[in-house]
DNA sequence: CCATTATTCAACCAATTGGTTGATTTTCAA
DNA sequence: TTGAAAATCAACCAATTGGTTGAATAATGG
């Protein structure tokens, strides 16, 4: 369904909202723990991470107070595929990507 | 610079926007063209073309009183190394992607 | 029990988005 | 040369977005 790429490509088309996704990449987290390198207040985390959860793109989980946030790469497969149509792209290696993370997105806190 | 990629998921948000791509993937077109099989106004494509344009997406190029519309794919390549790099996807192939535009993606008019 | 921590809710605000209509500009063709 | 076609511009509008603050809720630990 066509809604799915609307929520997932507007959910990616925020820069915090990718850092959050880049910094789940390492590990699951809490939601405190998601907002401390950012500038912004924790509510406005608390609904990024609700945009991010909606469009698929993580989970989260409620263990006593402490609310866990786990990335689900998968949401972003149907994408990929949609994307590859367009370029036939050859697949790119992790390597690539951590390249990629090193040079054009820094660790969040100051975003630019 | 992570302002590419802003643009560029901003762009892909919009089903009209996603639509017109799938549309250049045949053929270069001109403007009118292009917004025929919507119900919206020509105006209102203009700009959805100007959105695309500027992340990259398509170019432009007047030719006349014609301004040709045409896809640039090379804009999705960035955006897919950041994609892979959360799924480890196996690459897809074009059959995939188009058994996904039949199921998807219907031929614009009815975004219903 | 009570203060503290974790998180969300609610109301608000400014900026952006996706659309409209009507006027303009540029180019073609008869 | 003049009228129609191709496209954009400009002003406007409603809805959405990304942020704020302050209050509310829920679970924890001493």
């Amino acid at each position: 369904m066509k809604r799915d790429l609307d929520h997932v490509f507007a959910a990616l088309a925020d820069p915090t909202r990718r850092s959050i996704l880049t910094m789940l990449l390492e590990d699951d987290m809490a939601v405190t723990d998601v907002a401390e390198p950012f500038e912004m207040s924790l509510a406005a985390i608390s609904k990024h991470l609700g945009v991010l959860t909606s469009a698929g793109l993580i989970s989260q989980e409620k263990r006593g107070r402490v609310k866990w946030c786990k990335l689900e790469p998968d949401a972003l497969k149907e994408t990929s595929v949609w994307m590859q149509g367009f370029g036939q792209f050859e697949p790119v290696h992790l390597d690539a990507f951590e390249r990629f993370l090193k040079n054009e997105l820094q660790i969040p806190g100051e975003i630019d």
